[in-house]
DNA sequence: TCGCACTGTTTACGGCCGTAGTCAATAGCG
DNA sequence: CGCTATTGACTACGGCCGTAAACAGTGCGA
């Protein structure tokens, strides 16, 4: 079912996860202004997400509504697990030790996740 | 220059961070046997490779030597940084945060990343 | 020396993606 | 009641991707 959403289609869900439901044309004005899309182009993109079952649509008078049939959560850990299995061999260690040599992390980083963490354990 | 890997090319990449100069029948030999390529299918990714400047090639004899050209720290950081970027606001303590909560963390990851930081600390 | 086997190059082709124009229906305004 | 503005559906089109076959050059074995 849940076919994979491309990059400008993620772009339309952060609209619909932030706010539902929407009209096209309320997604169109909310919609990152740096893509720089035509209203058309959005509409698109609302169709293909509707093809591929990530959202949803139900008439109110003459237009529709939109909301996200996919949670953003589930979005989110599909993405990053989909990232660490490919390059981390599956482990999310491999990538903290990977942003911490190239100085990716700074001094808070590194004290929230171990804040973090520390709760974790209780 | 460096244009975008595809998921397909990232596969050949793989093959020649672990070891290189290969030549074209090597690559297809160790490319991972789940993908089910033809060895046509690996001289076309390898060609694409080139034209992105991912890779280089220098004449032996009959046939050519591929090495990569872009590091594979490179690679990972330019998809990690990718990822947290776009889901998570640029900063890896979120990622670690949804993880977590979403049980996708074993004691055992805690534990190692807590080891790390402390390192990292001195 | 001749043909074959090997290697790289070119071409192919359907699918998804990004981007958007065109078309058709319709509801509200004048 | 007829026209226009809105809205969704359909069509378009070039580009990248995955996958691979067809083609062309050439060194080696017979």
């Amino acid at each position: 079912m849940a076919d994979r959403i491309s990059d400008a289609e993620h772009a339309v869900m952060e609209v619909l996860w932030d706010d539902a439901p929407l009209t096209a044309q309320d997604v169109a004005e909310r919609v990152d202004p740096g893509r720089g899309w035509s209203a058309n182009t959005v509409k698109t993109l609302l169709g293909r997400l509707l093809a591929k079952n990530a959202i949803s649509h139900e008439a109110d008078g003459r237009r529709y509504l939109y909301r996200p049939l996919v949670a953003r959560d589930d979005y989110v850990s599909g993405e990053s697990r989909r990232l660490i299995n490919r390059l981390f061999g599956g482990r999310l260690t491999p990538l903290v030790a990977h942003l911490a040599e190239r100085d990716e992390l700074t001094a808070q980083d590194i004290a929230e996740i171990e804040a973090l963490l520390k709760d974790l354990k209780q």
